[in-house]
DNA sequence: CTTGACCTTGACGCTGGGTCAACCCCGCAA
DNA sequence: TTGCGGGGTTGACCCAGCGTCAAGGTCAAG
């Protein structure tokens, strides 16, 4: 008869393993001796063997018990299973891989590529790292919200960087971002904004981009947050029968 | 201002990963509202979306926290340790799958080819196959315990079976298996025994295989408990001067 | 007022045991 | 007889990353 830590020593498993094997019901308890000790004869020695065995090669120990009571078929039949579900682990690891990959390649972080040579030139044109992070943080959600649409407004944003009235008004943005309340080149920019849209609707660009309401009243909220003195420009904006910032639409007036 | 809900939508996360996030100080815990409710602002989603995408791409969320405050060097510093530890675990796996393999194409459990070898050689030689049970568990216990002598002890029986005495030994043990105790063959059988023991001797051969006395008195202590019908001529041996099973030595006599 | 959808905290489950903690038991030496 | 060291026993918490109840409070709508 043998002690527990015989019983493992034989095996080359712990004692630990041996008592987690008999909770779940994998190696029998075997009787006590008359200090309660359990007490093992040799054929647990060969069981724990094959156990240990198995669940070294992978298998779970869920699965070790139906291998270990089945016939030679079925016993084939598991092992291919495990293998199978071995194989898919292995793969995902692998995607997992690629993905972190392309996350280290890409600087920073949920964005692709196309976004960060968006922001790149937006740094080029002497913008702000304050406002580069809004812009970031508005694609990070973009990217993760609609991740088809990215790369189209992407496009837009830069052939709308082709116009000089564009960048003219990102410099007004840039300069005022620490600019008094009263500072004259808010009026200024606002009148811009206003020229700008009244411009685009009467080309027929509504300036949508195909973004979602909610997505839209979320990124302006994420601006609003991170910039609250922004909220002058929109409350111009406002007064003149425009509202919103990440699409900017008339008011309608209301004709009941 | 987002609910824990909507947060978990926008960011492409359940309400229970953003719980979690909380409980392991990964987001911080938001205000509340008046009646209780987490209540977020959208820079919480943005801090989720990048939470998310490197969880999904297989950085421990111990990690995460790091890695988002990081500077761009530590960061990819961080990002390649994670990857070694990616291609260490597929490694891993790959080992796994091939032991896997080795276990099937066994038949086995537990047991190397030449093992499997011998035991298909005694089914040959007609072996019961409750006998080539017996010997299959003392092989599972020697290849668990020694497993760099398994393939000398091997080689050490297949020449044991070139002499036509251990053939019809295990003749004998084959047609006793069932035999009343006082049978004749049960004599016969212990009358060869001693006698090629005898001859071992006189060779120098003391049979031991190397093997540690500890595992002998296992292996002894399996076949009886598998076989306990074996112990009559375990006990005829003794009447003689021998003892053991796996090993069979002389009794040596007490000269004090 | 009720319903159903959403929120809250708390706790268990999964995998395979590791690692205490607190206490019993055995043989040996003083 | 007592103490010591080295066994054994059960119980419970710990790791990751949440899923999945459970039991109840809240909210908007019918």
């Amino acid at each position: 008869m043998l002690t527990i830590s015989q019983l493992a020593t034989y095996a080359g498993v712990t004692v630990r393993a041996v008592r987690h094997y008999h909770k779940i019901g994998l190696l029998p308890e075997p009787g006590r001796d008359h200090s309660g000790y359990r007490a093992y004869d040799a054929g647990a020695v060969v069981r724990l063997i094959q156990i240990h065995t198995l669940a070294g090669a992978g298998v779970p120990l869920a699965r070790v018990q139906e291998l270990l009571d089945a016939a030679p078929e079925e016993f084939s039949d598991g092992v291919e299973k495990i293998d199978k579900e071995l194989r898919a682990e292995i793969r995902r690891l692998q995607d997992t891989r690629k993905r972190l990959a392309r996350l280290a390649a890409g600087e920073h972080l949920a964005l692709p590529a196309s976004v960060v040579d968006y922001l790149d030139r937006l740094r080029e044109l002497g913008m702000d790292e304050r406002y580069i992070v809004l812009e970031r943080d508005a694609w990070i959600m973009i990217a993760a919200q609609v991740p088809h649409l990215v790369d189209d407004v992407i496009v837009q944003k830069h052939q709308a960087l082709e116009h000089p009235d564009t960048v003219k008004l990102y410099r007004l943005v840039n300069e005022t971002l620490d600019a008094a309340a009263d500072d004259p080149r808010i009026i200024e920019m606002v009148d811009l904004i206003e020229s700008m849209m009244i411009a685009a609707v009467q080309a027929g660009a509504a300036g949508s981009y195909g973004l979602d309401d909610d997505l839209v009243r979320l990124m302006d909220t994420a601006m609003l947050e991170a910039a609250p003195e922004a909220q002058r420009i929109i409350t111009l904006l406002e007064q003149r029968g425009w509202k919103g910032w990440t699409r900017i639409e008339r008011i309608p007036t209301d004709r009941l």
